[in-house]
RNA sequence: GGGCGGUUAGUUCAGUUGGUUAGAACGCUACCUUGACAUGGUAGAGGUCACAGGUUCGAGUCCUGUACCGCCCACCA
């Protein structure tokens, strides 16, 4: 096969490899600036640059910061939106000369890693606890090793044209230096703090969990009544009532409760304020409270208050100084203050508990409740709200800054809707629990002095009744907060120095990312060409645990929001509108769907389908598979009729006396159907542009797809054959030249979202291109295309679009009527137009042109078409010589409900524009265009009532 | 409980500031094995734009209300 030829069938697999590798290899992925210094990354661009864009001062570097996926993923379907969209994204840039870097990257992923690994061991026989921390810490980083970087291969599978070079990981070295800072930093300006909190503890992972984290679910619950006597001490006298009834969802906690209360206003309750009641099953005295938290309204208007096991009760214990009893172990079982359920799962002790209370008559109904209960993100088991020592970040301070540079306009999201949910967050925001109870992760960088903290226990005993909710952390109580690990004890001098067991919350690390991946906290070149970013790419699941976070810790850290667009993508989702999931059993496997029909098939699926959530299915991806195969085809056929020369589209042909030459910027171009096809291509090239500057991908990718599979295909191409087999030389060459030239630039418009197939068609077409556009090694490189290179010709657009709406009409009449494709038929079309005319006479095949028509007559045995109808202000007719098909009722009717139509409008314009107001207020343009309405309103007027005529 | 989004062809969805005949893809019907492509071509059928009011010469588009669907947030036990 001769290099500029294609093979008839495309062969994605080995398209993909062979220009992926290439790619990365040649070092295509890295910043244009990379050049320019003898940098320690990777691989060296080596080839020589390509053209010159022109000044590039202007621009400043566009940069993303991959959403890191976790170490343990597998590419799904909603990667592989995101990351498609990115790389469109990244390749645009590039191609218009920006200084372009997308930063790849994994997150470590806590708790999910740690959980695969412990699976991993546990089909050993192995707990995570037998073998200790270190060891296990061994393992994860071995799995890390062994099976890390699926995800990364998988991207590279998908086309993303990451810096791979720049690759980071959040527990990579550079990256745990930023978490330390960070950390420090924010403990420095007093934000951070431990204390003893009702957090949600995950009694599976056995961790706490952000509240971001634990997901609130709908849950068909009960709601249990309990009598809670009176106590026999308070019984003197006659009390109205031997017990109160609680209302409670979870009675196992009731062995934790240490009050019972009630609204102060509740008159029902007002007597016994004070008094002390048994707590049944664990005989304890416990008072009777007033708060106005309680509701009145709610249950019996009693609560019970178990400080330890319950937000609300906790802020009322804070209240009215109440004991805390911790009833749980943190697995979920009831610990030894739970006396007689000691050792029970909380749920088999809510059982029992029901029962036993029963059986002293102190049970008295279960309602149906549905309430929401948080689960567990990571594995569903639902959350206890659990009393224990936690490191948090105060957020407020943090917020208010995120939400100044909001106001100020430094963030701007797409679509503007979830500006709304952003902000509405940070308002409303509370703390963050940032310590987990597991050991995959970054260690909290917190050293207790063992020497310190024997003397510090002795100091805090007595004052841990008081309060023992919040403290500080005085370093001089042997507690280091460092950077650098510490040796000793800055205050006793002692070397036993603990580090605070507990790791940080993944999002610690993820916040951080668009400065941390750039070599923060080092004030690095990277982090001072390439902070701020320019645009983040996510989808909406993770406004709050990442988008928001790295919002203020960019202020933050850095003075600086991280990134100025935020475009926020639809979910994928099965059919039928659920999400997509592995558990579920609805996914996907978008790498089965690469194997299958290609990367690009892939990719343009997916982008023509994201204008909001992505509904999925697999013939889906046949759009995207046609799509591609349609372009191969195309591209074959151009290919197959360049005849032998290279072609110069800026060489002059010999003119044809009878047309006007027109320049097109770069081209010079004659012939009609050559500059329609120009004058399209700078309009789709506008559009596409517009369209990705404001993320409407699909927009865009469904713009190119209708230019090339209708005007380029179906008209152009077709068009060209006939002129090819019999047109005039000048009109060939002229033809060859253009099917070129507009293949060529689609490559480049359609590289974005289809990088491979378009570089393999490209590099073709390049070597039988002298155009020195096409100068570059690749694709990747050469620039994006301006439409004022080729621009609009208004003129040739309505003439083929008469020609279209003609010939069209004809085809209509033929089939109506049953005509065999090979018969020829006699048509009369109307048209001063002399290039129209040729065109119709010469290349448009099956039909024989009569003759031209200036009046509107018709002869009986001609039958009009209803191409008439096509365009209203297009002076054209045609006339076909079948048996008739016009119904003349129907179309008297039609006339006349648009003339009714068009005088209502002509009425409605001339008021406004008799209206004093309104001519002495609007701008002139909009007067213009009102008056350009109306003189059109009335060609169109006329366009009827001629029309109405012809049925009179 | 609060907030947000949606309701347009058989299906999934577009529809920019109100304006000629409301578009596309898939599906469907008829014809076409035409030397780029049957993963194709030509043509066609198919819509009371959820419902009820309102503004306007004119409403899928703006306003008010209703119904249904979906999503997010939420410490009333």
């Amino acid at each position: 096969m001769s290099p500029t030829e294609l093979s008839s069938k495309y062969d994605s697999k080995e398209v993909e490899t062979k220009w992926y590798t290439l790619w990365e290899k040649n070092g295509y992925f890295r910043p244009q600036s990379d050049q320019n210094k003898s940098t320690v990354h990777g691989p060296q661009i080596t080839e020589k640059k390509t053209v010159d864009r022109g000044p590039s001062t202007v621009d400043s570097p566009y940069v993303i910061v991959i959403p890191p996926p976790n170490v343990t993923g597998i590419l799904h379907v909603g990667h592989a939106l995101n990351n498609s969209i990115q790389d469109i994204l990244t390749r645009w840039n590039r191609m218009k000369g920006r200084d372009t870097l997308w930063v790849p990257g994994v997150d470590h992923a806590g708790i999910a890693t740690q959980n695969v690994v412990e699976k991993k061991l546990a089909k050993e026989k192995i707990t995570r606890q037998q073998i200790g921390r270190e060891k296990f810490l061994e393992h994860v980083w071995k799995w890390k090793e062994e099976n890390g970087s699926t995800i990364t291969r998988q991207l590279r599978r998908l086309g993303a044209s990451c810096d791979w070079s720049r690759e980071r990981f959040t527990m990579d070295e550079g990256l745990s230096k930023a978490v330390r800072e960070a950390f420090v930093t924010l403990y420095e300006r007093g934000l951070i703090y431990q204390g003893d909190y009702i957090i949600n503890w995950c009694p599976r992972c056995q961790t706490a969990l952000s509240d971001e984290e634990a997901e609130h679910k709908e849950v068909e619950g009960g709601l249990y009544y309990i009598k809670y006597p009176i106590s026999v001490s308070e019984a003197k006298g006659s009390p109205v009532a031997q017990f109160i009834i609680v209302a409670t969802t979870r009675p196992e906690t009731m062995l934790g409760d240490t009050a019972v209360a009630v609204n102060p206003n509740d008159e029902r309750y007002k007597y016994l304020i004070g008094k002390k009641l048994l707590l049944p099953l664990v005989n304890r005295e416990i008072p009777v409270i007033a708060d106005e938290f309680v509701d009145p309204q709610f249950g019996t208007g009693a609560v019970k208050v178990t400080p330890a096991h319950d937000p609300n009760d906790f802020e009322m214990g804070n209240r009215h100084k109440l004991e805390r009893i911790n009833v749980m172990h943190p697995d979920g079982k009831i610990n030894e203050k739970g006396g007689p359920y000691n050792g029970m799962d909380r749920f088999e002790a809510r059982k029992k508990i029901i029962v036993d209370l029963e059986a002293l008559g102190l049970f008295v109904e279960k309602k149906k409740h549905k309430h929401a209960v948080g689960h567990c993100y990571r594995c569903a088991t639902i959350v206890e709200p659990y009393l224990s020592k936690q490191w948090f970040v105060k957020m407020k301070p943090l917020a208010e800054k995120a939400l100044k540079a909001h106001a100020a306009g430094k963030t701007k999201f797409y679509p503007d809707r979830w500006t709304k949910v952003y902000t509405n967050w940070l308002e409303g925001i509370r703390d963050w629990c940032i310590s987990r109870q597991i050991w995959w992760g970054h260690q909290v960088p917190v050293w207790y002095c063992q020497k310190c903290q024997e003397g510090r226990g002795k100091k805090e005993e007595g004052r841990e009744k008081k309060d023992a909710s919040l403290f500080s952390l005085p370093s001089s109580l042997g507690i280091i907060v460092a950077r650098e690990t510490p040796i000793k004890c800055p205050t006793c001098g002692g070397t036993d120095l603990q580090q605070d067991p507990d790791v940080l919350d993944t999002w610690f690390s993820s916040w951080l990312w668009p400065f941390s991946t750039l070599g923060w906290p080092n004030k690095t070149d990277d982090l001072k060409h390439f902070y701020p970013t320019s645009d983040l790419i996510t989808a909406p699941e993770i406004i709050f645990f990442w988008v928001a976070r790295m919002i203020m810790a960019g202020v933050e850290f850095m003075g600086e929001v991280p990134f100025s667009k935020i475009y926020i993508h639809g979910t994928v989702r099965a059919e039928g509108g659920l999400k997509m999931s592995k558990s579920l059993g609805n996914s996907i496997d978008p790498i089965e769907v690469i194997d299958e029909m290609g990367a690009d098939a892939l990719r343009f699926s997916m982008i023509m389908l994201s204008a909001q959530d992505v509904y999925l299915s697999r013939e889906k991806f046949e759009v995207g598979r046609n799509f591609v195969n349609k372009l191969w085809n195309a591209s074959r056929f151009v290919l197959m009729n360049l005849g032998s020369s290279t072609v110069d589209s800026r060489q002059s042909t010999e003119r044809n006396q009878d047309t006007e030459t027109v320049d097109h910027g770069l081209l010079t171009v004659d012939f009609l159907p050559n500059r329609w096809i120009l004058s399209r291509l700078s309009k789709v090239t506008e559009t596409v542009d517009k369209y990705l500057n404001e993320f409407s991908l699909a927009q865009a990718a469904s713009e190119l797809y209708h230019f090339v599979w209708n005007d380029y295909c179906d008209w152009f191409i077709e068009l060209s054959k006939p002129v090819l087999e019999k047109g005039s030389a000048a009109e060939k060459s002229e033809t060859q030249q253009i099917l070129l030239f507009v293949l060529e630039t689609i490559m480049r418009l359609l590289h974005p979202f289809i990088p491979f197939i378009t570089e393999e068609i490209w590099q073709k077409l390049k070597e039988l291109s002298a155009n020195s556009d096409q100068s570059s090694e690749t694709i990747m490189l050469a620039p994006w295309p301006k439409s004022s290179d080729f621009p609009r010709d208004a003129q040739a657009e309505k003439s083929i679009e008469w020609l279209q709406n003609a010939v069209s009409g004809i085809r209509d009449l033929r089939t109506r009527v049953n005509l065999p494709p090979s018969q020829t038929v006699q048509a009369v079309v109307a048209t001063a137009n002399q290039e129209v005319k040729k065109v119709f006479e010469a290349f448009i095949p099956q039909i024989k042109v009569l003759g031209r028509l200036d009046s509107l007559t018709i002869e009986s045995n001609f039958q009009k078409s209803k191409a008439y109808l096509g365009n209203a202000f297009a002076d054209f007719e045609v006339f076909i010589k079948i048996e008739g098909l016009v119904n003349p009722e129907e179309e008297r009717k039609r006339s006349q409900k648009k003339i009714a139509e068009v005088e209502g409008w002509i009425k409605g314009i001339t008021s406004k524009l008799s209206n004093e107001n309104f001519v002495k207020n609007a701008p002139s343009e909009i007067i213009d265009q009102e008056k350009l309405k109306l003189s059109d309103a009335q060609k169109l007027l006329k366009a009827y009532h001629e029309h109405l005529s012809l049925f009179q």
